[in-house]
DNA sequence: CTTACTTAGTGAGCATCTCTTACATAGCGC
DNA sequence: GCGCTATGTAAGAGATGCTCACTAAGTAAG
């Protein structure tokens, strides 16, 4: 039986790359279990590995579940990326646009999404996870910035502008969690209302309601 | 040694109330420890009974963890109605301080507020953390629907027009979990940030930005 | 090729946790 | 008092996180 050994040979020692594949495979069990459920020991036999091997690569459980939240902010920021280039540079719709996908993201993926916020709240003990959901951060107030340029809001704070936005999305997202049903009937309400809602922001920043 | 038996001896049985006693333990507990690490042992400990004594009262540990987030959610709804009510009646400063109530509730109790939103995922299992979450979104829409009535915007669907209010302070909430210094020193920035968004979402609302 | 060193993984074991089961006792209606 | 039920205890099964002594696989130098 050489399947494990034939998959990633180019690796280097026995397993191959045992850390990627225990990340991977804790990433495929939170698709089905709850984050509170997932276990290195469930992970380990995944990948086919000792109950004591994954302590040779993360210093305990919380460690591994902090590179699964990293990879959560990857695929969340790629996602948004894509959503915006899909739109007119520099256009609300393309703000929109991101922010719709990063309120689908967390609503199709629940527990990932649970466990990447909460991985906010062991921040001190976590360079990844933190870097990681800073990075997104910084990609949306890039974009921000240009849209607002053009939008005729060059003169307001981005960081200032842009936090209700992120945060109604944030919430929408974390809202949504457990109500994948309402999800698959109600996208597109909730696409309607991220629109208008930003929308309407606009609006009233324009005409002066934002300070500074 | 009588000091448990005094506590609360006109309660029924051995105890008193020992339900009550294993929530309120397990909410002090989740002052200083993450949620993945409460546990049911504990919380018997402080409650000075064995560790299968829990278990005539709560089917599982969710089941306690689904009242401790029951009683989060009844606070955090108390917090909001008082804020709420420091402000002239269907003024959109009521409708801001109760949104900066709720924001300073989940960044000052950050753990709690993840349980208690983390339920939302178990939510077919516990009707209680369900009907308490329920019945802070209600209070929510009632009051919210009669300050739109005042400000002119009484042709909209409340729930429509309240959703990303609702969404973005607690988008704010869970993004400022892990920052409880940031909180301290930038209460008054967030406060402003929260004031200014509504103010400019209700006036882009009054020259239609909002459909229906 | 051999030897010395480093790194990855094993398997047993400890402490702890969740939850169950058999048993004991407190309080209540009669 | 006498049963009955609600409440709690003690002990234990099964699983987990994590450690540790040990072995095997790879690397590099002679």
């Amino acid at each position: 039986m050489e399947t494990k050994a034939d998959e990633k040979r180019a690796g280097r020692y026995h397993h191959g790359d045992l850390k990627a594949a225990l990340i991977a495979a804790t990433l495929d069990l939170i698709k089905e279990k709850r984050v509170e459920d997932l276990s290195v020991a469930d992970a380990a036999r995944a990948a086919n590995v000792s109950s004591g091997a994954p302590y040779r690569h993360f210093k305990d459980r919380d460690e591994l579940l902090a590179h699964v939240a990293a990879e959560g902010f990857r695929e969340l920021n790629e996602r948004k990326q894509a959503a915006f280039a899909k739109h007119p540079h520099g256009s609300i719709d393309s703000l929109i646009a991101g922010g719709c996908s990063y309120t689908e993201f967390g609503a199709e993926n629940p527990e990932l999404f649970h466990l990447m916020w909460g991985a906010a709240r062991t921040h001190d003990r976590f360079d990844i996870a933190k870097q990681t959901s800073e990075a997104a951060y910084t990609g949306f107030i890039d974009s921000l910035t240009e849209i607002m340029e053009k939008q005729g809001l060059g003169h307001l704070d981005p960081h200032k502008f842009g936090a209700p936005l992120w945060a109604m999305v944030h919430g929408f997202a974390s809202l949504l969690i457990g109500k994948p049903k309402m999800l698959d009937s109600k996208r597109d309400a909730i696409r309607e209302n991220i629109a208008n809602a930003t929308r309407a922001y606009f609006a009233g920043a324009r005409q002066g309601e934002i300070s500074k």
